[in-house]
This record gives structure tokens, sequence and C-alpha cells, in this order.
DNA sequence: AAGTTACTAGACCGGTCGTCATAGTTCGCG
DNA sequence: CGCGAACTATGACGACCGGTCTAGTAACTT
């Protein structure tokens, strides 16, 4: 059952790259493969339900990269309001640094695949992941269950959204916008 | 110079309405041709730039619609924080009577389209002129102007990113919990 | 009737995703 | 060790659809 070769994880990577700058439909199959190096047949042999199975993959993948990184920001910083502020600085910082490209690695497919049924699970499993994060460090703080779900909820939808407006402005203001606003949000709740 | 068909107003419309629920690479001059009962030559006459520019009027003309609904609600409605409340709920509708296609008009195409200059253009102004409509809106209400820029970004950011969470999860909960928190923020922002 | 403008049909070529017959590689078992 | 079965890999092929453009028809003007 070990596998001899590293081609399928080589797509998966390539794939997840690709998705996350172009979206679903914009990226070809061909030059998923090509920049991969991998050859035609083997997307098919790898992944039989072809397109749409990598890109499931590829974008739960993608999905737990960065769910590890808000983790690890989140254990690391002085309280949530602040753990907050570090990790959209490091979004602002990945966006600028892309020329504007690298955004949320699941909206654009999130938007673009949503009547993928297999893809839509993907990133909503995502969103669910990072929001679960954000919900265990809000309750972590002293935060009421039920209250810091709802919080939850409204920090991931502002960030998602910084995003969006950042890479369609080519302007990163939005992001410090809703830092500045997530903070006192969340240290106001905290008294 | 007067126009003898209304062919070019029909591309527009559907177009508007195609790539708002499937986005850019997602929608095909077939189907954009077709579902308009256009004839696919009259796009080059009408449209010089091709797909290109039939996406970035398509876009203005959608953003500006919407621009027209936020104007009139924020107008109508009782302070802008019940003000973004009634229009939360009004996207909710729109999105969930849709089965979860029609979120932002724009978003979709901002984030798949993004590395074609005029698309972008076109949903940065879209995006723009809303986040002004909110600004009036709030300094009206008395909140100071330098504030109310940043506020009016918060409240765009926040509720893309509900759109965009309650479209993939399929659940208008991040809608509405959103709906709560802008309104309780606008409303302490106003004593 | 001739000229000008408004519009349209369909051919074009490159690229799309997916399939397949075949080739190469590794392993279990006699 | 040697043989065959199972696993892995390959790229040529095809049916189709993508956006674009040229060559043409229809309508209005003078």
């Amino acid at each position: 059952m070990s596998r001899r070769t590293d081609t399928r994880d080589r797509m998966l990577s390539t794939a997840a790259e690709l998705f996350h700058t172009q979206g679903y439909h914009a990226t070809g199959l061909n030059q998923l493969l090509s920049a991969g190096g991998a050859p035609k047949g083997s997307l098919y042999f790898h992944f039989p339900g072809g397109k749409e199975q990598l890109a499931a993959e590829a974008l739960a993948i993608s999905g737990g990269r960065l769910h590890d990184v808000l983790r690890q920001t989140l254990e690391t910083a002085d309280g949530p309001g602040a753990a907050i502020e570090t990790l959209i600085g490091h979004l602002a910082e990945t966006l600028a640094a892309s020329e504007f490209r690298r955004g949320c690695p699941l909206s654009t497919v999130a938007l673009d695949a949503a009547d993928s049924e297999p893809i839509r699970r993907a990133c909503a499993e995502g969103f669910g992941s990072w929001q679960a994060v954000f919900e265990d460090a809000l309750t972590g703080a002293g935060i009421a269950a039920r209250r810091a779900g709802e919080l939850a909820t409204v920090v991931l939808a502002a960030v998602e959204g910084a995003l969006l407006l950042a890479k369609t402005r080519h302007d990163t203001a939005p992001l410090r916008a809703v830092a500045a606003h997530l903070r006192i949000t969340i240290e106001g709740e905290l008294r």
C-alpha cells in the first residue's frame, strides 16, 4: 500500500497553489499538470474523480494548513485580541508580497465552484475548522460558549470580507481597519 | 447613432445575472448568448473589448443597482443601525430564495477574474460606491468623518464575509450574527 | 441608386476535460 | 532465483467548447 512516487502529493501541492490564486474554473488541467511536471493520465489514476476530486482534496489541505497557523498564533499570542491582530498582519503581508494574488485560499473556489457539492463541502469544512479555532480561543479567554460562537462567526466573516476588499482594491487598509475593530470588540467583551 | 435593437441591453442584463451566480470563467459566451437570445456575432459589435468589456460593464450595472437599494434603505430606515439590519435581512432573503446562488453580485467575479485590470477596477468601484453610502449614513448620524470611513469599511467587509460564509454553508446564520453585531457596534458609537 | 451605418452568421483555431491502450515497475510466491 | 500478477505511469486521442474575427446582410440616408 505504500506509495513509490510523490506524484500524487506534488499534484496536490501545485493544485492548492493554483486554485488559491486563480480559482477553479480559471485553472486548466494542462496548466496544472505542466506546472507540476505530471503527465495527464496520472491525474485520473490518482484522482478517479478528476478535477473535482483533486480540487476537493487540495482545498482540504489548504484549509488544514491555515488551520495550523491559526491555532499556533492563537496559542502563542497574548490573548485573542492581540492574536487576531497579529494574524491579520500576517495575512496582509502575504497578500501584499504576492502582488495581491494570495488572499484566502478557499474563498475564490468557494464562490466560483459553488455548484459542485464536494467542493462546497470541502470549503465549508475549512471555514468551520477555522471558526472553531477562534471559538476555542474566545471561550478559553472566559467568554460564554454561546456568545463565543457568534463572535467567532463575526471574526471570520470580517476577516474574509477584508481579504476580499483588500485584494480587489490592491490596498491592505481594509485589513488594518478590521484588525483594529476586532481587537477593540474582543477586548471590550473580556471585562 | 440611434440603435435599432435592444440586443446590447439584453446582453448586459443576462451577463449581469450569469456572472453574479457563476462567476467569470465559469460563464461561457455560448451560454450567455443563448440565455439572452442574442446572436453570437453581435458581441464584438457592441463590445469590441470582448468578454472582458462585457463583464466590466455588466458589473458596473450590478454595482449601481445595489448602490441604489442601499441608499434607499439607509434613507428610509430609522437610523443606520436599523438600516443595516434591514439590509442584511434583505440579502439573506435573496440568497435563501435562490438556493444560495445569488450572493454578492461582485465578489465572485472580483476574486476569479482578479487578474483582469478592467474587471478588477469595476469591482473596486462598486465596492467603493457601497462603502460611500454607509459612510454618508454614519456621518449623517453624527459620527466623525474619519471614524465613519473606518466603520464603513468594517461594515462592508463583515457583510461581504457573511455572504461568503452563508453561501458556502447553505445557512443564513452568519448573516444574522453579523447583522446583530453591526447594529450593536453602530448604536454603541452613537452615544 | 449609391453610400453609410447597424447589425449578424458562422468559420476558425486553440484549448477544455476526460478516456484509453499500452508500457514500465515492484512484489508475492513457487 | 524466476515468473506472473498487481500496481503505477504514460501521452496520444477525441469530442466538445472557448473566445475571436471576417465577411456578409439588412436598414436607413441622401
